[in-house]
DNA sequence: CTTTTCAAACACAAGACATGTTCGTTACGA
DNA sequence: TCGTAACGAACATGTCTTGTGTTTGAAAAG
């Protein structure tokens, strides 16, 4: 009787169940298990078992686990970063909130470098038809933004593009950015603290950032309150060096005031 | 009666007349009398009114036609290229045997140059998931191979869109293919003859192709058969640079053979 | 001010997509 | 080597999106 009673629980509950929910709360019980059987996650999800391995597949071409027979394994170590096609939906309204600020920061006319990451993305697509000239990061943004034309100028950087993050690293990403000047970088960070500086997860994306810093006159920091005070493996530089950051109500408020005393102005979306 | 026979005809004919097809058709019908009005296009393409319409809107901001109160007209110059949309919907045999030629002819872990274009366009989807690195020259080639890591190597080049193509151009473009050397480059020409070379629509893409050509060993041109014997506005270069052409069975015999005669191999997909 | 053209709103049909079921095939363990 | 479990392909079903047509009110041209 409570099993019925939780059976048809899960089913309401799972009305609205889009794909990509089941696909996180899939990647969420891997990952905090370390593995699962096909079964168990039929049971978790509600859906069928042959629902489940297609599901199962496609998350292993996207790296978030790897398959074995009868179930999967996680592949994500402690402290790494959750693949982009996980992330892009976690915390959606905080980072829809986030990038419309952003976006309201920019001025028409402005030249614009979009760094790399979900939240960049959003900014990307509120940017769609402003007249500014934007320089993405991210093969995502530069796809978003490639039938803009003619009212926002687009242009793309070199680069190899990470797979899965669509972020474009290396030598001719670090040339193009040192052949151009921007008015406002838009940087996604992976962490952020006063303390800490600006890290980034990977060593190419920090010195991707750097160049970023490097080439522009304002740089706008766009990150929901997770990133705040988390510190990533790799060192970018210290948080002096944003002038504005743009987080949400999560935001611890001593790390914000601890940011604010290091010269950062703090804009609450 | 006879407008009765006409319209079933019509109807019939139309049955799987795509939306596709029916830009074709618009576009055609205004390009050949210089303007059309939307109930002309609607009896011409057996569609309401309210379909021109839109496809009218469609095909103005991809910079086919201009609208006007009532109707539209053309935008495009004699001898000028058509727009990319619709030359993605000609010829597609012909395209695709020649694409799948010119795929043959790679060989894995080769390093490829893949140019603008419809034809490479299709080279780059038969690429994805080949041990090949690539580094596409059009925005949508980059798109079709993002997702082809890990197996498909890709290298983004930096440069500004021209818009509706997604050539990539300009100044990075140059610094991008300066920077790298490569085994084998997929040429897309406007324009092929033993007389008058290589030629291309445009001057900068005209100086895109020339660095294409000389950061590569092999230049392998698809070209359909409309191609050969045509003369573009921009000289990229003499024909012998070109060392293999792919073309299809409808190229002329003689203008085949002049351009064997100069030194270059011709194969007919 | 009248007529024509347009665009937004709604309705409908066709196709695409996600999901579940069945069944034959493959892989692992006894 | 055999038996069982897991898998993948094929098909069926229901839902959702997309394209198209119709209607109606608004805007533009004369």
């Amino acid at each position: 009787m409570f099993e019925q009673l939780v059976c048809s629980f899960w089913m309401v509950f799972n009305r609205g169940m889009n794909n990509a929910d089941r696909h996180r709360l899939i990647a969420q019980a891997v990952k905090d298990s370390g593995s699962a059987t096909v079964p168990d996650l039929a049971g978790l999800t509600g859906a069928s078992e042959m629902t489940i391995r297609r599901d199962l597949d496609t998350l292993a071409a996207q790296g978030v686990l790897e398959r074995f027979r009868g179930g999967a394994r996680t592949l994500l170590l402690r402290g790494q970063e959750p693949p982009f096609a996980l992330r892009a939906h976690e915390a959606l309204d905080a980072k829809r909130r986030i990038a419309a600020e952003v976006a309201r920061l920019i001025a028409d006319g402005e030249t614009v470098l979009l760094d790399s990451g979900t939240t960049c993305l959003d900014v990307a697509r509120l940017l769609h038809g402003r007249a500014v000239t934007v320089m993405p990061l991210s093969l995502q943004a530069i796809h978003t933004l490639s039938d803009a034309a003619p009212a926002t100028t687009l242009v793309v950087p070199g680069g190899r593009p990470r797979s899965g993050e669509g972020a474009l690293t290396g030598p001719l990403t670090l040339a193009s950015l040192a052949a151009l000047r921007f008015d406002t970088a838009i940087l996604g960070c992976c962490g952020l603290s006063a303390a800490e500086g600006v890290t980034a997860y990977d060593l190419d994306d920090a010195a991707v950032k750097k160049a970023i810093i490097a080439s522009t006159r304002r740089v706008i920091a766009a990150a929901d309150g997770s990133k705040l005070g988390r510190t990533a493996h790799a060192y970018v530089g210290p948080s002096s060096l944003v002038h504005t950051l743009v987080t949400d109500t999560s935001a611890a408020a001593e790390e914000v005031a601890a940011l604010e005393q290091a010269g950062t102005a703090v804009i609450t979306a």
